[in-house]
DNA sequence: AAAAGTGTGGGTTTTTAACACCACAATTAA
DNA sequence: TTAATTGTGGTGTTAAAAACCCACACTTTT
């Protein structure tokens, strides 16, 4: 039932960013989704931290947020906490 | 035949970031591939840009090279070029 | 009140990267 | 010379992202 895929302490740390620098630009979920191409549903489970997105998709997300995206990776994470 | 993968700028511009970390380090792709749990040819493959990447592998390259994974997108990269 | 927009979640199909290998030529070290 | 290391390619399997759709309760706007 539900999600096979585990939120990541780092995925949930990069949906907030998303989230940030959407709210901070009065984008709804299907505002920033016509500006990069990407499906608002899947911009949803993208700031909860549910999926692992691949590097096509933080251009697109940078690109529809007109911000770089190193801006979008500007966030405290404790590397220690890696698992793996 | 081979690729079904683009490169693109943007792979091929990351590549170039970890290739240069990487030999900062004198890390070999295998000694790298150690430590970030990432197989050798796999990094050989990120570093031609011939690969796109999960957010999760982006944690494990910056663990590997022990960076932040902000410093991995420290390059310049023109946003205007992106495509879609 | 009606219409439009919002966040959220579910589901299906297609695409594709991760993964775990192997192989090999060239280089470097023993 | 032999052995080890390096960068580089290839492959098949499997899990999951991406793309697409829809539905619904709630809020905002008209």
């Amino acid at each position: 039932m539900g999600n096979s895929v585990e939120k990541t302490d780092f995925q949930i740390a990069f949906g907030r960013q998303i989230e940030k620098f959407r709210t901070e630009q009065n984008l709804s979920y299907r505002q920033l989704a016509q500006r990069c191409d990407i499906d608002h549903s899947n911009i949803s489970k993208i700031e909860k931290g549910e999926i692992n997105i691949q590097l096509s998709s933080v251009l697109q997300l940078a690109k529809g947020l007109s911000i770089s995206p190193k801006e979008l990776f500007d966030f405290n994470f404790d590397l220690g906490d890696v698992i793996s």
